[in-house]
DNA sequence: TTGTAGGCGTTATCAC
DNA sequence: GTGATAACGCCTACAA
């Protein structure tokens, strides 16, 4: 600023300025040069003498090297941009404790854009990310906005793309197998019994993962022709009654099968659980459920609900190394990595004693 | 790198190379200054026709300035940081989605710090993120390392504290009137007849906020000596068999009186549930319930759990707006902002008719 | 009104 | 081994 260091600042703790290498090179009583060699680990090539001087001075004014200027100068920022749709859902939250952490190990730090379901945020939360130059972007994106990505991939920064595929995408992919976890709970339901079955989502046009799980279900139905009956629906969170109707109207084509829905994610399952309950049914008695997403009220809620567990921690850390070994120079074609879903037991789903009705 | 430029490069869209302002200025036909005052909002001063120019070549080359170049030279990122303890707390996300929205209509970017409850971490993440020069810090934290936020203070970067207060701190705090919350919670349970509480929580030593809570309790115990008796019990995540002795001894202190939980938050919430569901407890009926934390699954979890709902959005939107004021160089003692909690009252804690015991 | 030049804090390329 | 010095991309006196 206007304002010149006094002469009494390198005394005065409390003193405002930056601490740059400058000041620890004047210090020590070296160049800039050689301090810069101390901090980038090459101290083989310091004299002990040296070295020794540069440290102390370096701890005495407690400086710290400004990745600003680092990131500048070496083009390398040692950030990782992470987009997700809605920090809201347990999902999300949980793939990016796993990323958190698989990027802390490898030296980079996290930030994190939050585009709160709005999807039109997207491209700026992809070009702000990208221009405070992160090297790399994992995104649990819809993708509605191909240019952006394409924008980031072509300046040379790797993209992962988790549980949601963008069309047309050129990134690699980590995913639970939507597919195989669909198969997962609709078997299951069928062999508790359950022969009319409801798959209940959040609306699926152009989101990949909503859009696998129908086709997925759609497929087993088909399957079973003989044995199940199945159909779809996509809930809105306004369209409170239309939930209601729809499951009223499960419970009438069932007749005297066992009807059950499959719900998409644990948005939904707390949905169909809120209308169940304003209906008065009971799950497991009334109406079998499986639901998408293992959280920790799944089995607290009635008697207690299925779930589609999804490794999750697993899905962040797969999906930061991946990033890394993008960042670290391996060069080959997308790839895609799927992993299984886990189903869990409850109450929800599980063979009653027959009831009459 | 290695690779000069090529003659065709400019031809060239998947160049990887960043657009600068030189190469704006090149072509533009003008000086370097020229296109950084029409960047400032100055194109007062610009000739008109100079600044088509300029602006037709941002377009044309997709040029964006390099904030980190920005902050390096003028000292200012737009950054502003935020650490949570952790982000798998319900209670965090909400707080962190209202100040996410008022950083973004300030113009400023939110750069997220999870501390998966590593306390340890917390001088680590502050570190970090000052070194990458955020402008202030939001901190939902503990507080242990009064070195770290001592340093960004003296450095001139605002913080704020939400929720959690740290030891000797000078920073404007946010959070939930916890003295009046627990008063509003454990007085319905009084009233509904609970004659016989426990108040639960996660360990409390050094968590401002539970401290607050359990005074308050205490306080409100002895307020009403004669015709209420209350205790309170720390839970921790492995001592599972722990929560459940206490819950069994508070049933057999109650004896023909009434006896209620109060959970501190959501989590002791989940935790009391699992256990009563174990011992085969119904709430409302055995045993009353009020927890701090409203959640989507409070309504679903047996006959509905009551709850203290926090204003979780205000919070977050009013320590962001504190930063703000403090950025745009407000100077004044640290101030404290409390807001009320709102008890929203579910079968957990309704008076049911009496049942023989 | 516009251009020139210097510097923000680092690192890299030279010489010495 | 170590020290000048020139960038990195941008902003801002100051000069023109």
């Amino acid at each position: 600023m206007s304002q010149p260091r006094s002469i009494l600042s390198s005394s005065i703790e409390s003193d405002t300025q930056r601490v740059t290498i400058s000041d620890v090179a004047l210090k020590a009583g070296v160049s800039k040069a050689t301090v810069s060699r101390f901090l980038n680990r090459r101290e083989e090539l310091l004299t002990p003498e040296i070295a020794v001087r540069v440290e102390r001075a370096i701890a005495s004014l407690g400086y710290t090297p400004s990745p600003m200027a680092q990131a500048l100068k070496r083009g390398r920022s040692r950030l990782i941009g992470l987009v997700v749709a809605d920090v809201t859902n347990p999902f999300s939250v949980a793939v990016l404790r796993g990323a958190e952490r698989a990027c802390q190990d490898a030296g980079y730090l996290l930030m994190l854009f939050n585009l709160g379901n709005e999807s039109g945020r997207e491209r700026e939360a992809i070009q702000a990310l990208s221009s405070y130059q992160v090297e790399g972007l994992i995104l649990n994106t819809l993708g509605r906005d191909e240019g952006a990505v394409a924008q980031a991939m072509r300046h040379g920064k790797p993209v992962v793309l988790v549980d949601r595929r963008h069309a047309g995408m050129q990134a690699d992919f980590v995913s639970i197998d939507n597919a195989g976890a669909v198969q997962l709970a609709a078997s299951h339901l069928l062999d508790a019994g359950y022969r009319e079955q409801l798959f209940i989502s959040e609306p699926i046009s152009g989101v990949s993962s909503r859009m696998e799980r129908e086709t997925a279900f759609r497929a087993f139905v088909g399957e079973h022709a003989g044995v199940l009956a199945g159909r779809t629906f996509e809930s809105t969170a306004e369209d409170v009654q239309g939930l209601e109707d729809a499951l009223r109207s499960l419970m009438r084509r069932a007749g005297g099968r066992r009807p059950a829905v499959l719900c998409s994610n644990a948005v939904i399952s707390l949905r169909v659980a809120a209308a169940a309950a304003r209906l008065g049914w009971r799950f497991g008695a009334d109406l079998g459920l499986v639901g998408f997403d293992e959280t920790e009220w799944a089995p607290l809620i009635g008697p207690g609900l299925s779930t589609i567990a999804q490794p999750t921690d697993d899905l962040g850390r797969l999906a930061a190394s991946c990033l890394m070994e993008r960042l670290s120079g391996l060069v080959l074609p997308p790839r895609q990595i799927l992993l299984p879903g886990r189903l869990i037991e409850r109450g929800s789903s599980r063979l009653y004693e027959e009831v009459d009705d």
